[in-house]
DNA sequence: CCTATTTTATGAGCACGCTCATATATCTCT
DNA sequence: AGAGATATATGAGCGTGCTCATAAAATAGG
């Protein structure tokens, strides 16, 4: 058997469709493997051929959100504080994986964790570096040139606690994760503030 | 069948050194419930009569390692700054905890996360709320007297970032960790100082 | 003591995620 | 067009964590 290159990527297409609504309807224990390759009309272990593993599934659909949220937050008009920049980033990918908050402990343990190379970190570190060089740029524009490597990864510390929060986020329309939110982007961006008004004495 | 609770109790112990050593040894994935079981002296369903899960197992091995780690940090005298006295707790908290470090993951998920309640937070939760109980009794000491609870929240969420960054650090000896960790506390304890300088104004 | 009741231990068995030998389809070269 | 080489799909099967009907042991009541 030989496929075309457009077939292959129909079929990884139809994989992360399906997954998508089973996740959405059945959520993502409830949904097994087998669930997905009959919806998507393969063998069960061809799905391995597409993807590592069942949360490799759910990391891809994670990874498209985040993209679309990126990809939003990067047309919006530029206005406001820093913190606020900051807030409309995180409430814009909060906005987008909102289907998925449901499994997303397990994939902040994959792919949000930093570091993170038990196998192949390729597509993994992505996420996290493309998040902070938004950060870094949106920080470059409100006159903080640089940023210590350290103060980025306190930032990461900050943001997947948060986001672990919001998993687990019982208030109604999760305002608790959004007033944590707020309170975490005023301490990081005051702290930004302090060390760069230190450097500049 | 009927057993002393004496007996109970020996049991559970023998599950959990005996998982200790396994999982020390062999690693917790490799480990499977079977092997405990085996070297337990124990049927294979028996051990779900003491614990919930494998997973539940390995929190009390945590939750037994941050306890010790806590007494330890207690009878210590008290000395430095606000600052120094929480890296010092956060240090002894990890020291203890080195063993589990690389299956620290999945419970940082289930056992960490605030507000975590999907079945039965009653040990769960605990965590949590005995590590920010210190926290309060270390800054009441330093002259801060109160804590707002978003303050806590947004400490919760460093906390377990730098678990999560601590359970990836690959550096040496874990140097990058403890880099982080202080840069951390730094960050909170001067938006501490700003809240509570700014509420007394 | 002997029976009824309660409590725990047991291990066969389930469903799951995932693997791997094999079958099958496509491409390449003559 | 035929034969070999190559890439992919397939599904039986494995080991896992965990469940559950049953057996076995201890106690309680008479």
């Amino acid at each position: 058997m030989r496929i075309t290159a457009a077939e292959k990527h129909a079929t990884r297409r139809r994989i992360v469709e399906t997954a998508r609504e089973l996740f959405r309807t059945h959520g993502f224990d409830a949904t097994t493997t087998r669930d997905i390759a009959r919806a998507a009309e393969i063998a069960a272990g061809t799905l391995f051929n597409y993807f590592d593993s069942k949360e490799a599934v759910a990391v891809t659909l994670a990874a498209e959100a985040l993209h679309k949220a990126r990809t939003a937050f990067g047309n919006r008009p530029v206005e406001g504080t820093l913190e606020e920049e900051l807030f409309a980033l995180v409430a814009a990918e909060m906005r987008h994986l909102k289907p998925m908050r449901q499994f997303l402990t397990p994939l902040l343990e994959v792919a949000f964790t930093p570091l993170a190379s038990t196998k192949q970190a390729a597509g993994h570190e992505a996420l996290r570096i493309e998040h902070l060089e938004i950060v870094v740029v949106i920080a470059r524009r409100h006159g903080l040139a640089e940023i210590p490597t350290l103060s980025l990864q306190a930032y990461w510390a900050l943001y997947t606690g948060v986001l672990a929060f919001w998993t687990a986020d019982k208030s109604p329309k999760q305002e608790d994760t959004l007033a944590l939110l707020d309170q975490s982007l005023n301490m990081f961006v005051a702290w930004l503030r302090h060390a760069a008004g230190e450097s500049a004495t």
